[in-house]
DNA sequence: CAAGAACATGGATAAAAATACAGCGTGCGC
DNA sequence: GCGCACGCTGTATTTTTATCCATGTTCTTG
């Protein structure tokens, strides 16, 4: 269902006034932004912005609409960044984060109950598998498989390898020919398994 | 300044509630999820929180509460999805997308107002600027740079190539030996020029 | 042209929600 | 042992907010 031009102004405001100060307008404030004489003007806009499916709203609760959009979107995870994980690294200290990454859940195939973190990436070491410097890695707390790629602690330093386990002892390979190391990986503590990479901008490629 | 047991547990509630539904509880709501017997129970939670900053709250309105970490973290942009832009692609027109991507704006460098899409990668045509197959590069309106990646219109198809403006004419080119095509870049139509990327997890790298 | 949708006014009502005030017990630091 | 933060009870008041009804104007559209 298409909105009237009308229509598609509400929405925008709500949109806006709901992503700059976070909580929605009342039937009042529409009201008095637009310049309405009464309130009802704003009420049945509401109506026909949810009967059209752009919002939804829940009964007698104070600014109880959603965006129809929002309701079925996929929740947003804010992973935190770390330059490198230390070594002793435990469930309970929280290592310093540089800051914060947020993404979809669904592009990520997250889990969203996972603590996920992301790493970001120094050096060329896995440039074979198209993971450059300066790239955040994705990564999840769980058991690494054959051909994972994995954040791995080695000489007290983080560093991303290939997790190689074909039916011999497991062991870790850098994706760079300059970086001919076999690891093997039972003596290694393996810190996530990649699930996903951002790329920003402020670089050259 | 630190919280006190119980006030995280009010404060996770509010998380939890606001990721939910998308709405914050009232102070009803919270008095009765944790069976107080009074509603100062829960105002006084909130002001105490609010006190350490946790959240920041706008007088005399409903459900006017912020997590104040929200309020100076960086802005999501929804960016949608095309598989491929048509050719008499205007600005009105909004061609179908394949679902979103959430990204937050300071990791891509994206301005908020600048429209931004995003572009499912296919084929290994731009393999050795290490975009690979089935990756979602972000791209946003604007005029190339040279050795800028941009999305161009070739034969109908959308396609990613780099940009080369070396003083003279400014050509299109294939990051992939396979691929050994300089395209004139004038005939062209430039749909976007790349900020950013994102590699999910469910594929094999 | 009739019918309906979209858009608006004016006034009224009741539910929802924030806020205020007066206490009470417990633990903690000084 | 005094003050103070914390966690909570109980009652009351005021503001905010959603919702309803009756009505009117302009469009568009079959």
């Amino acid at each position: 269902m298409k909105l009237t031009a009308r229509q598609q102004e509400i929405l925008d405001y709500l949109h806006a006034e709901h992503r700059q100060s976070g909580i929605m307008p009342s039937t009042r404030e529409i009201q008095e932004h637009f310049g309405f004489a009464s309130q009802t003007a704003a009420v049945s806009h509401l109506r026909a912005l949810e009967k059209k499916g752009a919002i939804v709203k829940k009964d007698r609760k104070a600014r109880s609409l959603i965006f129809a959009d929002a309701a079925d979107r996929e929740p947003i995870v804010d992973v935190p960044i770390y330059g490198a994980i230390p070594a002793g690294y435990s469930d309970d200290t929280t290592p310093e984060a540089d800051g914060t990454l947020s993404v979809d859940v669904r592009s990520m195939g997250l889990d969203e109950r996972s603590k996920a973190y992301a790493l970001k990436v120094r050096g060329e070491s896995m440039i074979e598998a198209h993971i450059m410097d300066g790239d955040h890695v994705v990564l999840e707390y769980r058991e690494p498989r054959d051909q994972d790629i994995v954040a791995a602690l080695i000489d007290g330093e983080t560093t991303l390898k290939r997790y190689v386990n074909n039916g011999r002892k497991p062991f870790l390979k850098a994706e760079n020919p300059d970086f001919p190391d076999l690891i093997p990986a039972q003596e290694l503590l393996i810190q996530g398994v990649m699930v996903g990479l951002v790329r920003g901008a402020s670089r050259r490629w």
